[in-house]
DNA sequence: ATGAAAGCGCTAACAG
DNA sequence: CTGTTAGCGCTTTCAT
């Protein structure tokens, strides 16, 4: 039933030329006659050759892919609902440009080296996608100084990394200081780990907004969190017995907004009245929800894309003119943080 | 900066062997002596060796990959909000085998015969993992028919083909006796494009449990949406100017279980007293509204797990006994089918 | 304008 | 036990 693949040299002796005149023909190289060209093309046509990727890469040491690397940690990848939006991004303008995408997870923290080295010199990949996970992983100094095309999702402290990342400190100091002008002065921020840098700007952000406002700064109300919604619920609990006071919440993603938005109706507190809420990630389930979440948007879809374009365009040899590139975030108001409508 | 890649060559070589000594240290053949491979092993450890997987795929014409095709329709994939889970449990699975996952979606409808035909035949992946979109593709056959390893995830009426599937009639047969089970006799069926299986299952489903309930199908009260929330709360006003009347909602999935939620509260109905409903896919937000939406879990990431399992057997040569999996989703229950608690 | 031949990196059949 | 050789399918000089 599966039919024997046929070859340009199979097609090349149905033609009666040789493979070299075919290859020539089916590139559409101006010194092969046209007429022969016209024959090659409709032999292979009717033979319905298709090429051996395969073969030709192994002839010209590229694959015409790129691989998108993520750690699949439990904060990261997978679970992240923008995910999917950041692999549409990247999909589409790949597909445009032809090139395939090589899904690449690693698995086990232990392996990750072997992994990364593996992808980074067997070849399968021309360049590489990086989501970092947290920015202790050794692996992607590695990877990023071995000078393989890569593009960086994240801040990197290099001048010569191809990055694209979020204003991850303008959101926080928006949402921080949307809070502060609608009256709140003792404002929670539950972080995510913290050796994601993604969490260290944030909590920066939320400083400096506390600053610029000449809020104090109160340990205590930093709260350092795992991103997901039962920790978040946890959170407010501790909170509660430690008897610390606080007027608002500002949470790193948005089930942990969730999370806390449960944990403090089970305390009888009401959003946002006695509690202003915002998060980060706009997902879905924050519009939906009562009181509906205020949050920050990640344009992931456009991170994805833009990313995709970077490393085409380095795969490609064309000049990547502003190696950086800084996505902006925006602050979506819905009705938890305590804005009035106007 | 950029290193040179070292070969087989290099590293034959280096330990004074030949290319296919070293080949045969490396895959560990007990015939080369013992000495030599720990020398080989030695010199490719220290020269950092990685096999060109491009190289070995030639000459062994597999590639140790498997391709997730899918078509990018608004109504699949990405905007699924199940794709996530479904790419994880595949994913899983094939890093435990290592083999690599090839992402491929198909752009627009027109060029999708040649994208499949294209990675069928160029060899980039040696198996195919197919997420289904209309019944009415005409390039699924011509896939399956060609004898490529593949795993359809769905039904196909043919019994050599590798297929899992979910018991999409079984889910609407639940579901729909829940809500008769609840007291509900006029029950809306808010429909899936009618072209896709999965729809035309349900909608099976749906009547059977009606007609095992004695109770008269009628016509009105099935009404064929898009799987968007905004089609479910325009189906909703409509059922309202054509004054149908009706006492629950069973909708194709949760958005547009969530959408009728919404247009019923503009009208002023009240879920579950009103209306009940019960949605498809148990998505986290079903779980987060008030009232929390009953739902039919859909073991998506299981499904995943089984198809790349599926796929790499057929790969590597293993009897598949049961060809076709049917997976059984699960009634979720909470408080928008009205079902009393006990 | 076309063909012959080399070679990308690897493995396997066959000698020795 | 190890080396020689051939060839996977393709592109690309270099001759003709």
């Amino acid at each position: 039933m599966k039919k024997e693949n046929i070859t340009l040299k199979d097609i090349a002796k149905v033609a009666g030329v040789s493979t070299a005149t075919a290859s020539l023909a089916l590139a559409g190289d101006p010194r092969v006659n046209f007429k022969t060209k016209k024959l090659v093309e409709e032999v292979a046509q009717r033979l319905q050759y298709v090429p051996n990727e395969i073969g030709r890469s192994l002839r010209a040491k590229k694959a015409e892919t790129v691989a998108l690397i993520f750690p699949n940690t439990p904060h990261n990848a997978f679970t992240h609902p923008y995910f999917v939006q950041l692999l549409e991004g990247i999909s589409e303008v790949l597909v445009q440009n032809s090139f395939q995408l090589l899904l690449s997870t690693t698995p086990s923290e232990a392996d990750e080296a072997a992994a990364y080295d593996k992808i980074l010199r067997n070849r399968r990949a021309d360049g590489i996608i990086l989501w970092p996970a947290s920015i202790k992983d050794s692996n992607i100094p590695k990877i990023i100084e071995s000078g393989f095309p890569v593009v960086y999702l994240g801040k990197w402290h290099h001048d010569d990394i191809v990055t694209i990342q979020r204003d991850d400190f303008g959101g926080a100091y928006e949402a921080t200081e949307q809070l502060i002008r609608n009256g709140r002065t003792r404002i929670v921020h539950l972080t995510g780990p913290l050796d994601y840098q993604v969490s260290i700007d944030r909590v920066e952000g939320y400083k400096q907004a506390l600053q610029d406002n000449k809020i104090l700064f109160d340990p205590a109300l930093l709260v350092e969190a795992d991103f997901s919604r039962e920790m978040a619920d946890a959170a407010v609990q501790k909170l509660h017995e430690e008897s610390v006071r606080y007027d608002a919440i500002f949470a790193a993603n948005d089930r942990m907004a969730i999370g806390a938005m449960r944990g403090l109706r089970a305390l009888g507190l009401s959003v946002p009245q006695d509690v202003a809420v915002i998060g980060c990630d706009n997902i879905e389930t924050g519009e939906l929800i009562e009181p509906a979440l205020t949050s920050i948007h990640q344009p992931m879809r456009e991170i994805g894309r833009l990313a995709a374009e970077r490393i085409v365009a380095m795969l490609t040899g064309q000049d990547i003119t502003d190696k950086q590139t800084m996505v902006s975030s925006s602050l979506v108001v819905r009705e938890s943080c305590g804005t009035l409508k106007n």
